[in-house]
DNA sequence: CGATATTCACTAATATATTAGTAATATAGT
DNA sequence: ACTATATTACTAATATATTAGTGAATATCG
């Protein structure tokens, strides 16, 4: 990066935490391949399973998905069977998603691998940094929700 | 989130990464939209006026966006006349790409609003924490790039 | 020199993202 | 009840992402 072109005085952030994140990613790519399902796909599967079953609007807000991609994905998923939707009986308007069997013999399947591939991460980075690397970044969330409320796209 | 289900171990990474990078790229967008960019064409933008001239390949692995997406996104840009595109000379291959003085004027309008967006987020975490997240941003990047040279989806 | 392998930008097919807008339902205020 | 507004999931159109694969050009090696 050239200093000369003085057009932007700091470094591009988005960028930094984009180009962090696909190094990251990148390791657990091959094991969402080797088992059929997509990354966006599987970030809902384990959110489902960390949070229980949520409405469409949490999903998105918790997965940062986009209301118009979440209607395609989940329309996806629950014809591969990794989910099931339900209208609320008290409220028409909204949906419960629910995982499988499927699903869930899925997360099993794949945790060993995902779980092997944090360990190799840490032990590249080590686990003292690791600790507070994840501080670090909940504190980023937190300083810039505390003032604006994390707006998605279609909102 | 429940700790009962204990099918994984670890927090989920990618999504905290992407979560923190929707939190900061949400401050840029209404910026990119209001010059009508959209914010893959900004960042490849951005990257030619920090590092200069660049062929297609060392913009996708700067700016992380695979070589199919970039032969699209670069098509686009050069109908709206952001970019040029031509042969090199010595390698009927390879393809050489630069901004435009359209492109340049563009930057020039918008950089009071980027550099604004920072100074905010700055004032939101403090100039002390936001170096030191750079600086873990880099150390993470670095560790994870050391021993496996950074493969992009296409390649 | 020639056969092989590699590199590069690209296409094709499908999945997802983004922006704008919609119909159906629910809620608040009158 | 009733009107205005808000909320929820959705569609449409376009842009980008992902995976696989291709042809042309170049480099490598025998």
């Amino acid at each position: 990066m050239n200093s000369e072109s003085g057009n932007f005085r700091h470094r591009n952030l988005p960028l930094l935490l984009l180009q962090a994140r696909e190094h990251v990613i990148s390791r657990f790519r091959p094991i969402l391949n080797a088992h059929g399902i997509t990354e966006q796909q599987w970030r809902i599967v384990r959110a489902l399973l960390d949070t229980g079953p949520m409405e469409p609007r949490e999903i998105g807000l918790l997965c940062r998905i986009s209301s118009p991609s979440l209607a395609g994905v989940l329309s996806r998923m629950e014809e591969l069977g990794l989910i099931k939707r339900k209208r609320l009986d008290h409220d028409q308007r909204r949906l419960h998603v629910s995982l499988t069997p499927r699903s869930r013999a899925l997360s099993t399947r794949m945790a060993p691998q995902i779980e092997a591939t944090y360990r190799d991460i840490e032990a590249l980075i080590g686990a003292e940094f690791s600790a507070r690397f994840y501080g670090a970044l909940d504190e980023l969330i937190g300083a810039l929700t505390s003032h604006e409320p994390a707006a998605l796209a279609n909102e």
